[in-house]
Parts: C-alpha cells; structure tokens; sequence
DNA sequence: CGCCAACTCGTACGCTGTACTACGCACGTA
DNA sequence: TACGTGCGTAGTACAGCGTACGAGTTGGCG
C-alpha cells in the first residue's frame, strides 16, 4: 500500500494537524479525556499512532490545540450590540460550549499559555468594556469577574451528576436526599426540596448570577 | 523483618487512610497531579505499590479523598458574624486553599459525588445565607454564584504562568507582551501596560469581584 | 536518473493502574 | 503451648500508556 493510499485511507483524505484536533476534540466528547490516547486517535483517524507525530509534538501540544479549538466555538461578542447584551450572549454560549466539551475545563488548569482563539476572545471583550466606559484597571477587573463566573459556573456544572431538571429530579429523590441526615443537613435538605418542587434547570441558575453581575458592574462605567 | 517492623519502617508508624491520602495530597503539592502514581507514593510512605490498596479502592477513591481534605481546609463561615463578612472570610480563605493546592481544582471537574468536607461547606454556607434572610431558591442562587466565582477564579489563577505582581512584571516584559503585536491586540496592550504600572496581585484582583458580587446580593434579602 | 524532503509506521522502553497470589505475623482459642 | 485464622503486605504479571528511534515509501526537483 503506498503512502499516498494509506493517506486517502485515512477515514477521509489525508491527515492534518486540523483534522488530529478535530478528531480528538470528538473523541474526548465521546469517551471522556481519559479515554482519549494517542493510540486510539490514531485508530479513530485510520493511521499508526507514531504518524500523529508529524501533526502534534507531544500529547501536551494537542491538548492545548484542543482547548483552543473549544474556544473557537464560543461566539464573540457582538459589536454593535450595548455591552451588557453583547457580553450576555458571549457568556451564554461560553457556558454552552464548556457544557458541550466538559473535558475542557479541566484540561485548561494545566495549560498555562493562552491559545490564539482565548487571546481573540480577550482582546473582543475587553474591547467592548473598554468602549462602553469602563476605565482600563476597571475593564480588567470586570473581565476577570465575569470569566471568573463562567468557567466556575461550567466547573460545577460538569461536576453535577445530572443535566436537565428531570434528571436532577429523578436522581434527587433516589440518591441525593437519602444520603443528607435532616438532623445533620437541615438547611441543605431544604433547599433540595424547594429545588425540585420548582424545578431545576442550570441555563436558568446561570442566567441568575450573570445577570446579577452584569447589573453591578453597569455604574461603574465612566462615560454614560 | 515482620510486618510490624515494616508498618514502623513506613516512614513513621502505620500505613492508613489518612497517611495515604495525606502524603499523597503532599506530593501532588510537589511533584503536580501527574507526578502522582501509586507506586511513587507507596515508595514516598516507604511501602509497597499493593499495600495501599488496603486503604483505597482504586486511584479513583484516592482522588476523591484528597479531594475532600483539600476543602476540610477552608474555614467554615463564621457564625456570630454578619453574613457578609461570614461568606467573604470564607470565600477568601478558599481561595488561598486551592491556590496552594493548584491540582485540586482541576480534579472537581472529573468527580461527580461531594465528599463530606464540601457537604458540610454547603450546609453551612446555605445555613448563613438562610439566616441572613435569604428566601430558599435565593439561598441557592447565591450559592452558586459564589461557588462559581471561587472556583472560576481559582481556575484562571492556576493557569498563570506567575504567582506575585513581581513575577508578572518580569514575565509581561519578556514574554507576554513581545507577543501581542499592537495592531491585532490594542486593547490587551492597553490593560498589560496599565497593570504592570500599578501593580498586580491577584488577592486584590479575588477581593473586587467578592465585594461586587456580595454587595449585589445584599438587597435580596428578605428581612433585614 | 539520483536525491531529498515529507510522511508513515513497527518496534521497543519505561512507565502506569491494578488483578492475582502467596507469605508472614498477631491473635483467639483449645 | 500449639494451632488455625485472618489481616496487612508485597512480588509478579498484564494490558495499556506516551514516545524515541529508525526504517520504509513516496512525489517532486535538479
């Protein structure tokens, strides 16, 4: 079999360090990142695991290529838009995609230099504060606030062993509240009980504290 | 040698959960998640690879444990205080822990049940909101968004390359700045510049988003 | 034609988590 | 005192990991 044909064999046409990232980004969304080795990659891709080698460095390299892919998919804020909806909607779809490749928020504590995608978002955002009139120390401190939020919110969403409110109400009922004593956690046992008489959904619980947090920094612009 | 002998050849006395899990949490401390395999840490506590598993399950379970010793070292809220200073004492205090233990944060993301030490976090953080009069579901809003903030942050500062207003002063000046050209990035040239004109420190930039997130939620309340 | 650069991959090494097994000591009982 | 019994320990083994090394094949260029 001659290269070339090897290459065409290759699930699709040819490999590229696009298409390793793409694959890998697909397979950690299916099997977790700890499912995810060069060896099956490889296999994912119809190739030998050495050949991803001349696309990547190190599995490190691809890690960070695949936390910058995810950051691509997150929407930039709109330009023409007032700061608060622009930034709204970024967050949104920010909180929307680490849902989507929840491997990603664990992998970005260990990578410490920012992607090209994370700088774009960066200088977009803080673009939009800065033009809305907000000083530059106070668009600093506005940026880390609100990524702040994002990635803890996702951080705790991933960690949440259901999705949707019926889910969590399934899963309260079955498992979560019969292993709260009500003398040990009164207070916690409440608030489960409220939550699922109103019915969870964590868009919504998002939404809460973004908002609320959009809401304080509005008088802290300069200009109007 | 007996086995008692070896049990007292371990370093102090006698392998246990708590040992095990301890030394652990101190060589991801030194060495990073990743430099943590059960037979360094076996060796670290003068043992056998197998004989931990007398201890712990699997890898899994040892995570899970260091987990939850990591957030026995956060303060619980302060009783007899008002419920402001009560969560910002707390909130500060977690995030001095897990900025000393950086691989904990990103250890959350693949762990779905909450060890006892954060059960008790929760209760006694809902307690304070409650007290405060907080209505129930705005007890859990509050929550989250605080839990979100504290982790979010922690998160970004994990993935800094620098620990001290120093250290970025040096690092900006080397190595982040020659790569942001000014024509694509003017805005992050911008917030660079004026950071490292006054200063950085990260505890300062934590303590500006607690206080707008506190304050926003004081009006909330429903007594007074 | 010869040559080279690009690309692919088989093999091998040292590491990982852990299943299985066997061994030795302490202890309750006779 | 003698003897099971059981618990704590660890040696060995296995499958799988990241990846260094080097050999193979190819298409393109002088």
């Amino acid at each position: 079999m001659s290269a070339r044909e090897q290459r065409e064999a290759a699930s699709d046409a040819g490999l590229s360090k696009q298409r390793v990232v793409a694959e890998a980004v697909r397979l950690a969304d299916r099997e977790g990142v700890d499912g995810l080795s060069m060896r099956r990659l490889a296999g994912a891709l119809g190739a030998g695991a050495m050949s991803l080698y001349h696309y990547v460095a190190n599995k490190e390299e691809l890690l960070d290529a695949m936390v910058d892919i995810v950051f691509e998919e997150i929407d930039l804020p709109r330009k023409d838009a007032d700061w608060q909806s622009a930034l709204r909607r970024r967050a949104i779809s920010a909180r929307q995609v680490l849902a989507r490749h929840p491997w990603a928020i664990g992998l970005m504590e260990s990578r410490t230099s920012a992607g090209p995608a994370n700088l774009r978002h960066h200088e977009a955002v803080t673009a939009c504060l800065r033009k809305a009139g907000f000083p530059v120390l106070m668009a600093t401190h506005a940026n880390w606030l609100l990524d702040s939020y994002v990635y803890g919110f996702a951080l705790q969403e991933t960690s949440l062993p259901f999705g949707t409110a019926d889910e969590f109400a399934n899963m309260a009922e079955a498992d979560y509240l019969p292993q709260l004593p009500h003398d040990e956690f009164p207070y916690l046992n409440e608030s489960a009980q409220a939550l699922l008489a109103a019915g969870y959904d964590p868009a919504e619980e998002f939404l809460f504290g973004l908002d609320l947090v959009l809401g304080a920094l509005e008088p802290l612009r300069v200009s109007a």
